[in-house]
This record gives structure tokens, sequence and C-alpha cells, in this order.
RNA sequence: AGGCGCGUAGCUCAGGGGUAGAGCGCUUCCUUGACACGGAAGAGGUCGGCGGUUCGAGACCGCCCGUGCCUACCA
């Protein structure tokens, strides 16, 4: 063992131990058979970002539980890899050829999608170089991406297979349209944001003369796409209208009065105009009453042909041209603000245009039955269990799903259009002809898939499917996903779908769902907020372990985690805490030769105490490891660890190792098995330094150590009541001391009156150990003992302490805390017997709990009268 | 409009029918030979409000207020 430096240096060791761990093959499962198998399937990052503290929670917690795992000696995969992220990916790239002073176009579909490869060889990299960074424990030499060609093979088999089962149709509906990704957009991929917008009033009036109608919309600019007005059947107000027909305003078009019972009534004038190629409310009514759908615009946003006079024009320029057209003709009756839900693009948050376009669909109502049926029959348990509601709400109210896109990065759907039948031919091969007319003149569709179909197959595509692969065989269900609440439905649940369609299996056991990380205020953090806290500059700053930690430890079922800089740094002192109390232990074992088996037979109060403390806090955190409570395990072993080891054990046994010899030899045993331990129990939260500490005792690595197990023999109930006694007494001496402003220099004699027999000699047979942390000089006691004058008095629950002040003594202080003391003491037991004097607490409550009561009443007056008589003595 | 979560010490959060907890911050003292990224001792809370259940509620139930989020075809 060699000498440590005297503040732990995080950037000296962690790449050093990344590498070691790699090298040896420990991020591999491990091949024992009569081993159960453990997995976890990363959620691929995208390759256009860099690391963000939600990775960074996400990779940590996952890490935490495989780490726990391969401990624990299971044969552990964590398979890694990266998603091609089709829009997003797409943006970033033609966003630096515009910088380049290029285009997308000028490099046509080929060339651009060659561009995107050479982009993710060079930048898309990044994001797996920062997880390693943070310790991940996964097998590099499983990793994939969603674009490569394994996975590309499972994308084509499931499109082929669903497509054969008429899960997956071509039609033309209404979907939402991002005119600025010039794509379509599943409803998932749309963000509903309320915004103040104003709801119009237009006259529409009736082509018999007889009178107008007054329609209100959000929208003026789609009037230009009208193809009825409807009111509710049973609107007396408009029941003469129906029937009839109207002239839209400005436009002049002629368009039927139709009665349809989605008319709310209450809501604006009652009258709704109906235009079914740019509303999904519209086309449904369209579809009921047999209406044109008459598009007037186009995929870029600007009004088309149809559109007459404002065709060319942006939507919402033409919006305000219409207004100003349709004011000047007193045809705009009123305007009023409105608040309205407005969807945007999930990508570039430009309004959505809802639009009539021929997509491609996955009927999903069949997929999602057995996959709400495996969270109700318990197959997947959602951790916390809370989300199962929310999953099942989505679930029963599932609509199709859009798959195609219109953009050039993605899995090209695997369908040819024939020119010559316009029939479609769809194969796991590609065809050189149709195959419902034999005509070779057939083309591929144009469109890619919606990203969210290939990570939808991620849990079994990773490992080899189509093939039965040995992997596959091993691995899958996969034991637990680890994910954020935000992709619940868009990947957890088509997760699920996938799945059990085509594994016969749901894709994983547990689903762990944490939180999401925001700001010291608790806002998200965004680059355009500035608030963003980088996790490569907070490890290069504290250390990874210590951002590691601090996410575990702020990680609560159902609550963000607000994080600020404080609480990593603090989590940084633990680690240097760990590191110096593992420097203190070395410094002493290093003269030891040899090995220094823990005796049972020789250990003291404390070395008892320390141990069955031990056993505690792995009984705890182990079972808590198994309800993904990280802040409450990493909460454990850090008050354990720094709290009762290095706050008191190390304490006692600097005493013990000044004995030498045996004790000395006993004591270092209980330090290196406890500090053995602590660091097998905080490996997986603190992975770097734990190793590095490890290497220094045992030359081994921690890694591939067992994780710690309770051991029965090292059980020591009792003890832990002794100590309890014992530190007591020094605590409340401590406390005297510092009342009375006695520097620890100042070595002091104690005077100590108990009534109880086994409590005097439970102390006698401990006092070095009181007078070593109470800095007190002799200690004299006695059940007789008298208070001697001029002493500060304590009454703790075994007895009293005095302690001699030799004329320094400040009589009003000591009376004031008496007094204090007293009055607290009042309110607490007039609250015990009124519980007391309470016959139906008396009849109703368990026996112990009256009890219980009773002692602590009788204990409550015991020193009551003991301060009582105190204050008198002070006068 | 529905659904979910949260409201406990100055801040961030645990807890959960029977004596109010932690970390950070704050105050006082301590440069003791692992650590000042440290040690010791403290101050600080009507557990959002009102009702109810109960011998007993911060905890369970109802309503309300505040707050955050999700879902939805509010024209």
């Amino acid at each position: 063992m060699n000498e440590l430096s005297k503040v732990y240096n995080p950037e000296e060791v962690e790449e050093k131990w990344y590498k070691f761990w790699d090298e040896n093959g420990y991020f591999k499962p491990g091949q024992q058979s009569r081993h159960p198998n453990f997995s976890v399937v990363i959620p691929p990052p995208n390759i256009t970002g860099s690391l963000h503290m939600g990775h960074a929670l996400n990779t940590t917690l996952q890490d935490i539980i495989v780490r726990w795992k391969r401990m624990s000696g299971y044969n552990t995969l964590w398979l890694p890899g990266t998603d091609h992220a089709g829009i997003a990916t797409q943006n970033v790239v033609e966003r630096q050829l515009v910088s380049e002073g290029s285009s997308r176009k000028e490099y046509g579909r080929k060339g651009f999608v060659e561009k995107v490869w050479e982009w993710r060889e060079h930048y898309g990299r990044t994001i797996i170089y920062q997880l390693k960074r943070l310790g991940g424990s996964c097998d590099w030499s499983m990793e994939r991406f969603t674009m490569d060609e394994g996975m590309s093979k499972a994308v084509r088999e499931v499109f082929v297979r669903l497509y054969e089962e008429a899960l997956i149709y071509q039609g033309n509906y209404i979907i939402n349209w991002c005119p600025r990704c010039m794509t379509a957009l599943s409803d998932l991929e749309v963000e509903h944001e309320n915004i103040q917008g104003k709801l119009y009033q237009l006259t529409y009036k009736l082509t018999d003369g007889s009178g107008s109608l007054i329609v209100a919309t959000t929208r003026p600019e789609t009037i230009l796409g009208d193809t009825a007005v409807a009111v509710h059947p049973d609107d007396k107000r408009y029941s003469s209208f129906i029937g009839k027909s109207v002239i839209i305003p400005v436009v002049g078009r002629e368009i039927p009065v139709i009665a349809d019972s989605v008319v709310d009534m209450e809501f604006g004038t009652g009258a709704l105009k109906i235009t079914p190629a740019h509303d999904p409310n519209d086309f449904e009514v369209g579809n009921r009453h047999g209406l044109p759908k008459i598009k007037v615009m186009s995929d870029d946003g600007r009004m088309n042909e149809a559109a007459g006079v404002y065709s060319g024009m942006d939507r919402f320029e033409c919006r305000k041209a219409l207004l100003s057209e349709l004011s000047s003709r007193g045809e705009l009756v009123k305007e009023d603000n409105h608040l309205h839900a407005v969807g945007h693009c999930y990508r570039c948050k430009t309004i959505i245009e809802p639009n009539v376009s021929k997509q491609w669909f996955v009927r999903v109502k069949p997929l999602a039955e057995p996959a709400i049926k495996a969270v109700e029959d318990g197959r997947v348990t959602i951790i916390p269990k809370g989300w199962e509601n929310t999953y099942f709400e989505w679930m029963n109210n599932i609509k199709d799903w859009c798959i195609s896109r219109q953009i050039w990065w993605g899995h090209q759907i695997p369908a040819w259009h024939c020119k010559a039948c316009g029939e479609v031919t769809v194969d796991r091969e590609d065809p050189s002809a149709c195959k419902h007319c034999g005509s070779s003149d057939i083309k591929q569709d144009e469109d890619v898939l919606d990203t969210w179909f290939s990570s939808a197959l991620w849990p079994f595509s990773t490992l080899g499917w189509p093939e039965n692969t040995e992997e596959l065989k091993r691995f899958y269900p996969t034991s637990v996903l680890v994910t954020g609440f935000d992709i619940l439905f868009f990947w957890v649940a088509r997760m699920m779908m996938m799945g059990i369609k085509f594994m016969g299996d749901v894709p994983f056991r547990e689903v762990c769902i944490h939180a999401l990380v925001r700001d010291a205020e608790g806002q998200k953090m965004s680059k355009s907020k500035g608030n963003v806290i980088d996790p490569l500059v907070i490890m290069g700053k504290y250390g990874t372990d210590a951002l590691r930690f601090t996410l575990a430890s702020m990680s609560s079922p159902g609550r963000d985690i607000k994080l600020a800089e404080e609480r990593i740094e603090g989590n940084r002192n633990f680690a240097n805490k760990l590191w110096n109390a593992s420097r203190f232990i070395m410094m002493n074992s290093e003269v030891l030769e040899g090995t220094t088996a823990l005796n049972p037979g020789t250990l003291t109060l404390p070395d008892k105490w320390i141990l069955s403390r031990m056993n505690k806090t792995i009984a705890e955190v182990t079972g808590m490891l198994g309800e993904y409570r990280f802040d409450l395990a990493s909460g454990t072993i850090y008050s354990f660890f720094w709290h009762e080891f290095c706050d008191w054990y190390v304490e006692f046994a600097k005493l013990q190792l000044g004995e030498g010899g045996q004790r000395k030899e006993s004591t270092v045993a209980v330090l290196l098995r406890v500090l053995d331990n602590s660091l097998r129990l905080l490996h997986p939260f603190m992975p770097f330094i734990t190793e590095e500490i490890y290497q220094h005792i045992k030359g081994s690595s921690v890694m591939i150590s067992g994780y710690p197990v309770v051991e029965e023999v090292l059980r020591y109930n009792e003890a832990g009541k002794q100590m309890d006694y014992v530190m007591d007494v020094i605590k409340t001496v401590r406390s005297m001391r510092s009342e009375m402003n006695i520097p620890p220099s100042k070595v002091m004699d104690i005077h100590l009156k108990s009534s109880d027999d086994t409590l005097i000699k439970l102390l006698e047979e401990n006092l070095i150990y009181v007078k070593r942390l109470s800095w007190a000089g002799n200690i004299v006691q006695g059940k007789d003992m008298k208070r001697p004058e001029k002493s500060a008095i304590s009454v703790f629950s075994g007895g009293e302490i005095y302690l001699p002040l030799e004329g320094v003594i400040d009589l009003e202080k000591e009376k004031k805390t008496l007094e204090k003391r007293l009055g607290d003491m009042n309110t607490e037991i007039e609250n015990i017997n009124s519980k007391l004097s309470n016959n139906a607490f008396l009849v109703k409550a368990p026996a112990a709990v009256v009890q219980k009561e009773k002692e602590r009443c009788q204990e409550l007056i015991e020193q009551k009268k003991r301060i009582e008589a105190n204050l008198s003595w002070l006068g």
C-alpha cells in the first residue's frame, strides 16, 4: 500500500480505471451457466446531442443497478447504443450544410445521406465517449446503432410482417404536418401549448337572401377551404338554416349548411365552419357528410393555387390579409381574445398545420391490447406504480400511428409502387418487379419510417433478432428498463407492443421511471434560458463520482431533481471524507504485515457496535436498491460511513490502535472490514474512488468483488444499546463543555451519578472511550455521587453528570438552561399525561404503546425532579 | 376540460397513525498527529388551509388554496 495524497484527485484516476475495467473485459457478461442472467438495454441517446444532465442521471441509475447486479453474481449485460433520430439529425446536418453555403437539395438524396453518415462518424460518437466518462459499465462489444445493418433488417422484417397482417396500411388521412421540417408527424410529436389567440366571428350570407349565419373561427385563412357550415341538429336558433346554402365571405363560394352533433351549441355562435382538408375534427365531419376536401396550402405553409389571389402567401400573412379584407367588407363581426391549445412541432416548435395527405399508419389497437394486459397481470411492473395508470390511460385511447416521414435520413419504407397497375409491393428483399402485374416499372416509396419505429424494436433487435441468437435467448426479456417519464408513450409503450408481438414475451420485467433534471429554481434546463449545468464541466470540477452520487441521492420517486452546484460540492466532500478515512486506515494497517483476520473473540464494545451498524447498513442498502430507491440507499451509506464510522468508530479506533499489540491488530481488522464493505457497498454509486482505494488495499478490483451480504455472526444487538448509553454520556459532556465554552484542550474531571448498576459497570468498562471523546480527566461515578460545589450539571436518561468548574461557572446562564429544559419537560409531561388520563387511549391503544408511554412519563418525571433539585441548588 | 404529482426547518428534500428528520446554509467554539472538501456544540418547523375518521392525524378521507406536469378533435 502506497501513501495517498491528502485530497482525492479524481482526474488522476478516472480514466485509468475505466480503461482497466474495459481492457480486462469486466463489462462483458459472465458466462457461468448456473448464475442468473441480468440484462439492461440503454435508452439510446440521439447522435445529435452531447451529454446533458438527463443522460447523466439515466446513465448513473442504470450503472448503479448494473454494477450492483454484476457484483451480486449475475451474468450481467448492459447493452449500449445510439439512435439515428431522423428529423433531429437531418435538421442538424442540414443546418451545417447551409452554414457551408450548400443545401440538402444540392447534395441530392444519396449524397445527403452519405453526408449524414459522415457526420455521424465524426460527431455522432461523442456521446459514447461521454457515457464512458460517466463510468457506464456497458458492454461496448455489443454497441448498436438504430441504422446499422442488423437493426435495419429487423425493421424491415417487422414492417413486412405487419403489412402482411394488414396492421400497416397506407391511406389518405389528416395528419400533423410541420411546414418547416416538411414532414408528417405522429400525434405524439406535436406539443400543445396554450396560446392567447383571437376568436373571430364572420358573416356567411344565405344564398336565398333570407339572412346570414355568424360563424366563429380562430383560423380565418382556412375559410378558403371551407366546404360546409355545421350547426347542431337540436339548435333551435339554426334549425331553419339546415339544408340551405351560404356564401363564404370574400371567397364567394357556395357551401351547404349541415347538421352534426359534434357542434358545441355553447361555443362561439354555435355555427361551425367545416374545412375537412385542414382540421382533424372537420375531416371527420366531412367524411360523415361526403364533403369535398379542398387543400388551400402547400407543404411549406404557403397558400396554394386553390387560394386564388392569396396564392403564394404565407399562412399567417394570408390570415392578416383576409382579416383586413373581411373587415373592410363589414363581414368581420367581432374578435375576442381566446386562449387555446395550439400544436407545435416538437423538433422545431413551428406551428403544426393539420393536412390531408397519403401516409403510412400502424393499426395499433390490436397491438395495444396485449400490451395493456401485460401490465395489468403484472408481467411488467412500472415503478413507481402510479405511472401504470398513465400508461393505461394512453393505451386505452390509442389511435393509429402515422409512421411515414418525408425526410431522407432514416429507414426507407420497403414498399414499391407500380406505375403500371398502381399496386404496392412490400417485401423482405428489394423486388425487381411488381408482385401484382409483373411490371418492372416500380419505384420505392420515398418516405422513411418514424425514428421511434426502430427504437420500438430495440430490446430484441439489438440482441440479433430476427436471427435466433444466443444473446437473444439469454438476455430477452431484459430485466429492467430505466428511463424518464417523458418517453413513456414514445418509447416504452411501443416497445411493449412490438416486443409482445414479435417475441411473444414482454421486452422487460420492470420499468424504472425516473425524474427530469431541472435547475435549482425548478426550471427546465435549456440552452436558450442559459441555465444548463453541463455534466462534463461538473465532472471536471468535482469528479464523476460526486456527480453520480448527487444525482442518485436526489432521485426520489415522483419528484423532479432540482440540481444546484452546492449539492455536488457536498458530495465531493463526501468522496474526500472516504478518501481520508481510507488514508487513515492504511497508515495504521501498513505496519502490520500479512493478514488481519477478524477474530470475533477479541472484539470490544465499539467494535461490535460498528460491525452491527455495518450489517444493518448492508441490509438496508440492498433492500433499497431492490426497490430502486437510489436516494435512500445513497443516503444510508452516506450517514453510516460519515456519521457512524468516521465520527464515532474511527475515534474509538484511534484509542484502540494506541494500545498496540493484539488490540491494535484486532482494531485494524475491524477498520479494514468496515472499509472493505463500505467500498463495495458504495462502488455502484462511486465507481472510481472506490476502485482506486480498493486497489490500494486489496490489490484487486472492487468491480468484480462481491456485493456485501449481512454476516449474522457479526450482529450484536446488545452492543448497540450499550453504545447508545456510552455515546449519550459523551454527547452530554461535550454539550456541557460547549455551553460553558470550554475548549477541548482543557481537560475536565467528570462526576457521574447513576442509580443503575449495570450502567455504572458498563461505563467503567468503557471509561477510556468516554475520557478520550469528551476530553475528560478523571471520571468518578457512583450511586450516591454528590454534586460537587460550583459544578455544571446535566441530566440524561441514565443519571446525572456534574462538571466541576472551579469558579468558571456562569450561574445565570446555567440557570436559564435548566429552566428552558424544565419548561420543555413540563409540556411533554402534560402531553403524555393527557393521553394517560384518557380512558379511551388506555382501552383502545395497543398495550405496548400504552406501556411505552407510561415508561416515558416515568422517566420524564424522574428527570424533572432532578432538574428541579438542581435549580433550587442554584438558588 | 379531464388525469396525475407536489406543498414538512432559510434552501433542497426524506419520512409516514403513537417523542418532528437529513443534507446544504446559518451561529458559537476548535489550526487535536485521516480529512478545514475537517471536528464539536447549537439556533431554526402551528408538516399549505378547513372539515372528517380515530383514543391519537404531519401521515388516512373529503373539500379548498397554491404549484408543476401529462392527455384532449375548446372551432
